[in-house]
Parts: C-alpha cells; sequence; structure tokens
DNA sequence: TGTACATCAGTGAACGCGCGTTCACTGATGTAC
DNA sequence: TGTACATCAGTGAACGCGCGTTCACTGATGTAC
C-alpha cells in the first residue's frame, strides 16, 4: 500500500489541516488520533509514519491555524475590516476555520512549550500588525491600544461563543466591532491617558 | 466508615471547592475524579454518594468559581481597582484560584447546557456591574463600554497567560491596566464614536 | 529501457494504561421504640 | 435515657471503554544495476 512521495507529503497536510480543523472544534482532548485519521480517509495505524506523537501534530496544527490568522490580517490594510470580520456572527459560528487563540483560549497555556512559543511569535506579529494600522499619537499609546485590541477580540469572541443567548451573543459582537473596530482612529488616546494615567483614584 | 450529616455536606462542599480549583489549573479534562477526591482526603468511590457524574460536578465548580468572580467584583466601587487586581502578575500567577472564565475559556462553549447558562448569568450580572462603575455619557456607551472592558480583561489575562515571555506578559497586562482601568471615566466615549460609526471606512 | 530488490506509507489487530463508573462491604450515625 | 435496627458516607477492588501507541504485514514505489 506504498503511495507515492507526493501523495504521502500531501497527505501529511491534509492530516495536519483536519487536526487543526477538528482541535479548534473539540479541544485538544476531545479529538482522538482515529477520528483525524478518519477526517482524512486514512487509518489510525498510519499516523506514526509522519509524527512522533499526537502532541507533535498538535503542535504543527496549532502552528498552522495561527499562520492563517496572521495571514488574514496581513492581507487586510483597514484593522476595522479585520474586526469587522473577526467579530462577526459567521466566525462566531464557524470555530473549526476560525481564530485559534479564541478557541483553544487557556488550553494554548496549558501545552508545550512548542505550542506556547507559536503563540508568543503570533502575538508578537499581530500586535505589530495592529499597532500599525493605528494612526494614534504615540508609539505607546499605539502599542497599548493594539495589546487591548487584540485582547479585546480574543475575550469577546470567546464571550459570543461560550454564552447561550444568541441575543447576547449578538450583542458582544456588535459592541467590540463598535469599540474596538474604530480605535484605529483614536488619535486622541495619549491626550486622554494623561490626566488619568495614575490608577486607584477612580469614582466611589 | 458512616460519617455525620455535617460532615458529609462540609466534605462534599470541600469536593466542589476542589474541583473548581483544579478546573482551572488543569482543564476539565487534565483532571480526574480520584485526583479531586485525593485533594479532599478521601478515596474516589465515595464521590458518587455526592454527585451524579464528573459533569454534574463540573457544573456546580463552574458556577462557584462564577460567584466569586461576581463578588470579587461586586465588592468593589472603583472599576479601576477592579481591573488592577484582574490583570495583576498575581492573578495570572494564580489560574487555580483566578478567573473562570480567563481559565477554561474555550472549553465552557464546548460544556453542557448548564454550564453555559451559568456563565451566561456571571457575564450579565459583571456587564451591569462594570456598566454601573462607568460614568460614561448615554446608557449605549456605557453598555458598549463594559462588552469591551470584559472581554478585554478576558483576553489580556489570557494572552498573558498563554505567552511564554515574561516580558511580554507584564506588558500585556499593563496595557490592558493602562487602556481599560481608565474607561470608567471616559465619558468622550459616545461623542468619540459618532463621527466614526459607520465601520468600513478606516484608513487605506 | 528493463529487471530485481529494498524501502516504506498505509493497514488493521493488539497492547496497556487511565479514567469514569459500579459494587459489595464496613461501621459509625441516625432513628424508632 | 437506653437499646435494636436501619441507613448511608466512605472504602477499595473491579469493570469496561476509549485512546495513544506499537507491531507484523502488505504491496506499490523508488532505486540500483
Amino acid at each position: 500500500m506504498r503511495v507515492t512521495r507526493e501523495k504521502a507529503a500531501e497527505n501529511r497536510e491534509r492530516i495536519v489541516l483536519a487536526a487543526s480543523r477538528l482541535f479548534r472544534d473539540k479541544g485538544f482532548d476531545g479529538v482522538g488520533v482515529d477520528a483525524i485519521m478518519d477526517a482524512v480517509g486514512l487509518t489510525h495505524g498510519g499516523f506514526y509514519r509522519h509524527f512522533g506523537s499526537k502532541e507533535a501534530l498538535a503542535e504543527e496544527a496549532v502552528a498552522q491555524g495561527l499562520a492563517a490568522g496572521a495571514e488574514r490580517l496581513a492581507g487586510l490594510s483597514a484593522l476595522d475590516r479585520f474586526v469587522a470580520g473577526y467579530l462577526s456572527p459567521a466566525h462566531r459560528d464557524d470555530r473549526s476555520g476560525g481564530c485559534v487563540v479564541a478557541a483553544l483560549g487557556g488550553d494554548i497555556a496549558r501545552q508545550g512549550p512548542g505550542v506556547r512559543h507559536s503563540l508568543t511569535g503570533y502575538v508578537r506579529g499581530q500586535l505589530d500588525r495592529i499597532a500599525g494600522r493605528i494612526t494614534g499619537r504615540g508609539e505607546k499609546a499605539r502599542r497599548e491600544q493594539a495589546i487591548a485590541t487584540l485582547a479585546g477580540l480574543v475575550g469577546a469572541l470567546m464571550l459570543a461563543r461560550a454564552v447561550d443567548d444568541p441575543e447576547l451573543s449578538d450583542e458582544i459582537l456588535e459592541a467590540g466591532r463598535n469599540v474596538f473596530g474604530r480605535e484605529q482612529v483614536s488619535d486622541d488616546e495619549g491626550q486622554r491617558s494623561e490626566p488619568l494615567s495614575r490608577l486607584g483614584e477612580g469614582q466611589g
């Protein structure tokens, strides 16, 4: 049953893609090696010709998903368009094909060093890309706003997916789009922060 | 080996608390019934005198953790103090005792209806509490800002935990504190939003 | 170009372990009188 | 209050299933001549 080198390479790639989608949908522990191989149309025994372990596959699958997410932002020059897509009902309803961070969330922090390192690179890249699309005053303010935007996007998508009330879910997405989608031009951020930069003096 | 009714009730409570912490630390699938009972000093066989299944315990454990989180915000009248605590290195480093949403994140959306319903109630409550501590112009603007703040807090904590570079992690927390901690007095939010309320017209 | 042999991607059965759950049993607690 | 019995929280062994991994095997591909 040996197959062509090219066919084998293609199979390997298809395994990574299927795993990437299945992990996002059901979580790392929610998908077995056999389910992944099934999805590709192979039997589970052959899995170990391609990967040393399920964890090794998880590393590649996460890296693949993160790269796809980075490309999605890199391909758009306007930040608000990215935000609108990220916080769309379509993205919320497509966990398999969507943002890896929002889908696997807290589990990533529990994964091995490889996965966490991929994620760190992804975060750095997205922050740069977002900051580059913000027309804020100072560099520091743009950077802060980029971090807040990335965090807000991930958090809003996660909440919109976790909540069991469709109306509340839609409301979360819309609020996220409104607040984070317009930050790209919030060039008063730097000014606004000055009189309030010392925390701990809030109302009441 | 029968124990007092009170002792049994206390044991039950301790099981929920231990499970709540362990689940947050290692995820739902990362902790077995035996590990939970071990943590309480009992043997795993007795578990089913208290709970119908591991999933039933998960529901209670999540509800318990969410209630604790809600109380933490309810006890503070100043939002920036809550934000400073939420996005503190101490909270980042204490997954077991910290925010359930940030710890279990995407997994919650994959849990049963009970867990998701608890979470929905929690989100509603936190949004009300946050909105009540924002002195923005209109009610709609306060509500939007509350949603963005809750999402930003959860997302920032998750990212700070997932990233493998301590400096970047600290930077994420600090940026989150700066941006979300001062939103309580951003009463220009409503004004700022008007000229930019139509999305899709961003720069380049 | 053709032939003989080695390689190795994929198959499917099997292994071993962990984990959720069950169960017979224990003995202290709770209750009926 | 005291006694006899029922209850039931907790114990520890066992079950059964799923899942990650291994392995002998197959047969088409790749290679050496």
